[in-house]
RNA sequence: UGGCGCGUGGCUCAACGGUAGAGCACCUGACUCUGGAUCAGGGGGUUCCAGGUUCGAAUCCUGGCGCGCCAGCCA
């Protein structure tokens, strides 16, 4: 047997789910809960999900119960093995565990047959031969009541043997349904007299042929379809696109497991359905790459720098800090040479009022460098900058003046001859509405620039054998991680989420 | 012209009959070898409206108004 879970520290303040379970758990009514999480295996598992697996091992975990996996596997037409073994990956990788609690509902279709059986001899289930279109025709309005079957007075024993021939595959798909006797004028629509079984003639990815009557179920999910169609309509890369909200679309775009599993947190639990900012979300997961995710130096839009005083050929090793927030990161080498690539827009012939950064005459930092000032900046036919000629202080190695001088700004930097090139693409939100499709056309409101790729962008050497499932920092840029497209020799980055940046607020005031 | 759920700062939510709060966002200052991060401070609410119960109502009651979901042999 597995063990319960080890419980762990309860959040500091209880949601209403929580307060019952302890309750329960005061009471004496339980010892431990057991929670459930119940995906479809219809398709990959998104940030809503998320937030579901969150509560429910959450739940198990705080007070030392156990969450069961069950797989609602009750349409063969619709479910695949691929699906059952992903979304089990991403459960895994956000950090949780159901251990042998596996389950699936097709492991239970004997039970549910037998449970069908009972209601129909208890009168309270009968075998409907409308087609869906009567029964629907039948089933009346919002405001107007239904009408009831001419079959849904029917004996208990014809009932009963209809149904066994349902199972035992006399009929086509549509001839007869399993309906629940209940209240056909009633104002709520669910009870109006709800199927309970179908005949499908199909083959089920864990039953096989063993039956061609399956159960339904009475959960609602807008989302799923939804998806569904971006990946099958080709809009996007994939499930895992790094624009899905897919768990494995935000793992692959860098986001960590800590991050999602904060913000499930964070926007805790609510009795009504709730939506949430994008920026929380953001917020938690820059949170977590902040403390862990180590720097690096990459630049997206190379422009050259030429350091004039720097003898040809001459290469130093810089020693640069891994990661700021943790010291025990360490340091590593960053070769510097005469030819430098800086960011593009770190220079600006005539600067504009509170730019800091680079222009003609002015000096500033690279990062763990030195102190390099700008003589000339060289440019072509058509009037465009290709290329800044450059100054460096020798008594600044390391980026510190002895005479205690402090540029205003500081600029990460990539050796030219050092440099490894990459392709990286940049994300923005999928849709250019926070509600897609509200007008009828859900892909009207694609973002066509919800995907921009830089063919070349020039990064450390380090980051030429960077590793699949980590989220690097560009030092100044934002958040970055390996693509799965990613090659050596061609490399592929994803940009997670930008950094903060006041200047780009600045300037979109202005 | 039905059922269920819900209306609280810009956003998402707390407050469960006893001084309306938090996170995010925003603004200001400090600090800084990332215009990042961090720290400190600040602006912001007739709790949808109208009645009622109560010493006291965001909370309970009544009636409006508004929003969401529900009419698959999907889950």
């Amino acid at each position: 047997m597995t063990e319960n879970l080890t419980p762990t520290d309860p959040p500091e303040r209880r949601d209403f789910i929580r307060e019952i379970v302890a309750a329960d758990v005061a009471a004496g009514r339980v010892t431990a809960p057991v929670t459930r999480f119940p995906p479809e295996p219809n398709g990959y598992l998104h940030i809503g999900h998320a937030k579901s697996i969150c509560l429910n091992f959450g739940i198990a975990q705080e007070f030392g119960g156990r969450c069961n996996l069950r797989f609602d596997d009750t349409n063969p037409e619709k479910e695949e093995q691929e699906y059952i073994d992903t979304i089990q990956r991403d459960i895994r990788w956000l950090g949780f565990e159901w251990g042998e609690h596996l389950h699936f509902a097709s492991d239970y279709f004997e039970q549910l047959y037998g449970w069908a059986t009972h209601l129909i001899a208890g009168g309270l289930a009968y075998v409907d031969d409308q087609s869906p279109d009567e029964i629907r025709e039948t089933r009346g309005t919002l405001t107007a009541p239904g009408t009831d079957s001419p079959w849904r007075n029917r004996s208990v024993e014809e009932n009963l043997d209809l149904f066994a021939r349902m199972r035992a595959g006399e009929f086509a798909d549509g001839q007869h349904v399993l309906r629940a006797r209940i209240d056909m004028a009633s104002p709520n629509l669910n009870m109006r007299d709800p199927t309970l079984y179908r005949i499908r003639h199909a083959t089920h990815h864990r039953t096989g042929d063993a039956w061609c009557i399956y159960p339904m179920y009475d959960f609602a999910h807008p989302l799923k379809r939804f998806l569904l169609r971006l990946v099958t309509e080709g809009r996007v890369r994939g499930w895992d696109d790094p624009r899905m909200p897919t768990i494995s679309g935000l793992r692959r775009r860098g986001f960590p497991a800590e991050g999602i599993r904060n913000f499930a947190t964070a926007v805790g639990v609510a009795k009504s359905d709730s939506t949430h900012e994008v920026e929380l979300l953001d917020h938690e997961v820059r949170d977590v790459l902040n403390r862990t995710s180590p720097r690096r130096f990459g630049v997206l839009d190379p422009l050259k720098v030429v350091v004039t005083n720097w003898p040809d050929g001459r290469v130093e090793t810089m020693d640069v800090v891994n990661n700021p927030e943790d010291p025990s990161a360490g340091t590593r080498g960053v070769p510097f040479g005469r030819e430098l690539w800086i960011e593009r827009e770190d220079f600006a012939e005539v600067p504009p009022p509170k730019f800091f950064r680079l222009a003609p005459g002015r000096e500033v930092r690279l990062r763990n460098a030195y102190f390099i000032t700008c003589d000339e900046a060289i440019k072509d036919a058509e009037g465009r900058v290709v290329e800044l000629r450059c100054t460096y202080d020798p008594a600044t190695r390391g980026g510190d003046a002895p005479d205690g001088r402090r540029p205003k700004a500081t600029l990460h930097w990539v050796s030219a001859a050092h440099a490894v090139p990459a392709e990286v693409r940049l994300y923005d939100h999928l849709f250019v509405r926070p509600d897609p499709g509200a007008d009828g056309d859900l892909f009207a409101d694609l973002n066509p620039a919800s995907e921009t790729i830089v063919p070349e962008a020039m990064l450390e050497p380090s980051l030429a054998e960077a590793p699949l499932g980590q989220t690097v920092q560009f030092e100044r840029l934002g958040y970055f991680a390996p693509d799965t497209d990613s090659r050596p020799g061609a490399l592929v980055f994803n940009r997670t989420l930008t950094l903060k940046d006041s200047w780009a607020r600045l300037q979109a005031r202005a």
